[in-house]
DNA sequence: AGAGAAATTAGACCGACTGTCTCAATAAAT
DNA sequence: ATTTATTGAGACAGTCGGTCTAATTTCTCT
């Protein structure tokens, strides 16, 4: 059903002890890592098996559990490396002086449609993933998720005081409360393109977002 | 770790043909089909094994493939339950002549927010879950999920229709629009008040949604 | 240079569980 | 008496997350 190029053995993984090189790296270890937030923002946590990650990088077991003690660190490394990868991509956008704020929002959520495109909308958000099975995820992954969407709101509710300094929305908007709104319905909608294979849900709930935005 | 009930057997349950009675009905498949619903709107389809559903209805296996062919039609016919069963609670709402019909609204939303709180929000949507698992699910499966939203799209809208004709909103108002905002959103605010164990994203969501609404 | 110690790979292996299927036993319907 | 519907138990092959030990390589310490 779902083949991955088995191994795309660029270097062909020797054992034993590796040469130090720059530190706290291990190749290995980052190709897990990457492998893993690929087939977890398709699949989620439950519906993924080890073994699919580790044929998809060819590392054997015994390194897996070298790196990572269980499935559930690993599941908890995962959301900590999406969540810097995308605190960064969000930042790249909110933080862009050259924008007036409201369209630095807009500019992110035009990348992410392109990206999901990209994937023919197979991937979603690794966060909102996970959030959606929370009821079969051990407890320290849904605290790590909740305090993960906290960071991305703060980023949010920041570009949105910034719009509000700007006069762009009225005075006496609660920028914390319509970020908090903005991530609620973004998850939604990320959901929704998977669902029908298409950036329309985005665009649609981002319209319905900025119109909706007080003067 | 998730305890049940293991089997709360009213009948302690007979073998051989079942006496017809009230025809084209059993109850063992009803049974199954009940606490299907219940367990995959807490854990969705893959992280949920059909042995704990047999367990928790206290029905053997051979019952279940008598009565389902696979896993996959026994979630397909979940999902038309569910979607069954919430178009009726959608209609109760939204066809209640006594209330205007954007108050109509908000008493579904009001109501949905005490089911969730009823089962400790561990319980969210059967449609969202699912949705959410699409790259691991059947084709038919993900069709069969999107004409659900389509059908409460439909029934949302005419309830803003309704309210575009008593000029509660604008009278160029898209009403479906804002229906699909509204469905967009709402899957994202029930999957952050499972996350989060509060209802208040749905309130939150909600009222960003009424306000947002064209006047 | 040599002797450990430490890090990593390799994959067989474990018990539990997966979805599926078979088949006999039973009981009602025909 | 035969057919049909359902139960009950369990076999089946496969996968799951996880453990274990041996093999291999490089490190560090003398």
């Amino acid at each position: 059903m779902d083949l991955q190029p088995p191994a795309s053995n660029t270097t062909p993984r020797r054992r034993g002890r590796p040469p130090k090189s720059a530190n706290g790296f291990s190749e290995t270890r980052e190709a897990l890592l990457r492998a893993g937030v690929e087939v977890l923002t398709e699949k989620g946590f439950s519906a993924t098996g080890i073994d699919q990650i580790l044929s998809r990088v060819g590392v054997p077991k015994g390194s897996f559990y070298h790196f990572f003690p269980s499935k559930e660190a690993f599941g908890s490394a995962l959301i900590e490396r999406y969540a810097g990868y995308f605190a960064r991509k969000l930042d790249r956008f909110l933080l862009d002086e050259s924008q007036p704020p409201l369209q630095r929002l807009r500019n992110f959520v035009a990348d992410a449609g392109g990206g999901m495109a990209r994937f023919e909308f197979r991937r979603g958000c690794l966060v909102g993933n996970l959030g959606q099975e929370t009821a079969s995820l051990p407890d320290t992954l849904r605290q790590q998720l909740a305090a993960v969407f906290a960071d991305w709101e703060e980023r949010v509710a920041a570009c949105l005081e910034a719009a509000r300094s700007d006069g762009a929305i009225a005075a006496d908007a609660d920028c914390q409360r319509l970020a908090n709104c903005f991530w609620i319905g973004w998850e939604g909608a990320v959901l929704r393109a998977k669902l029908e294979a298409s950036s329309r849900p985005l665009e649609v709930f981002a319209d319905f977002f900025f119109t909706g935005l007080p003067r």
